[in-house]
DNA sequence: TTATCTGCAAACATTTTGCAGCGAG
DNA sequence: CTCGCTGCAAAATGTTTGCAGATAA
């Protein structure tokens, strides 16, 4: 276990209020906003501490930032995030893992690891939103949008 | 469409050979390597203008980088990376699609998209392999290996 | 001919690292 | 008191861009 610092108490009380997938970068101007004094790297560090304790889930936005939100559900899932707000759910479907492991057996393949996120337009953003326009989280790599 | 320089037929016929993911940097250095006369940049740009018109899948693997690969099914398809030796095959499954999108109504989600990608070790590297090694391609994010 | 493409290097954005000093335990 | 943590700024990565000159059509 690391030390708790002022600065690392600092970025897990912004994650436990904000809830929503956030980069680091943000986390970081909003500990500045909230008149806290601490140093990017310092956030970088925390995060990927609580990462590596399995405190944080992490995820690649598909502009390549790394979004971290406190982990509610320690077990594997994925994400089902709002591009718009970066509000998150945790979906865990043991189907999805079954069928993973299953394909990849077939091709010969072991040591089999997967990366699964859904990104969309969550009820309230979908409401407030008429058509067009990406940002802030993730935007589209493979055009599904089925 | 775009013109055919030498350049880019370099980087599709080094594509067409590979046949393999790979990253813009790899691509650069093995035409270098080839005798190739082509700059960095110009790869990247190559690489980018086939990914828009379709003619490349583009995923992005753990550590950051955008890997490449000549697309041979045009449609909405996922992969299973060897994070070795690069190899991949191209799968598609129509009920993660369905469960995706049955997944995000109900959570009150639209203009929904995924990604999804599979990393593992091939066959053949799986045979030549004895526990810990990962580089190249993709390391992983969610510890399942399952 | 001429609009597009290329090569180079400089610019970028995000993340990491070196190091002297601070501070939790 | 000690060793880990912090802040800063500099370095590292992977990718993009500006621009003058080359070149496909």
């Amino acid at each position: 276990m690391q030390r708790m610092t002022r600065q690392r108490q600092a970025v897990l009380d912004e994650l436990r209020r904000i809830d929503d997938f956030r980069s680091a970068q943000q986390v970081f101007e909003d500990l500045r906003e909230d008149g806290h004094r601490v140093g990017l790297a310092t956030v970088y560090r925390n995060l990927q501490g609580l990462a590596s304790e399995g405190d944080v889930d992490v995820l690649r936005a598909v502009d390549g930032e790394n979004l971290y939100r406190l982990c509610t559900n320690r077990g594997h899932h994925h994400h089902l995030v709002c591009r718009q707000c970066g509000h998150a759910e945790e979906i865990a479907l043991s189907e999805i893992e079954a069928w993973v492991t299953e394909v990849a057996r077939q091709h010969g393949y072991t040591q089999v690891d997967h990366s699964m996120e859904l990104f969309g337009l969550c009820a309230t953003c979908s409401a407030a939103t008429p058509a067009g326009s990406s940002d802030q989280v993730g935007t589209s790599t493979s055009p599904t949008t089925d």
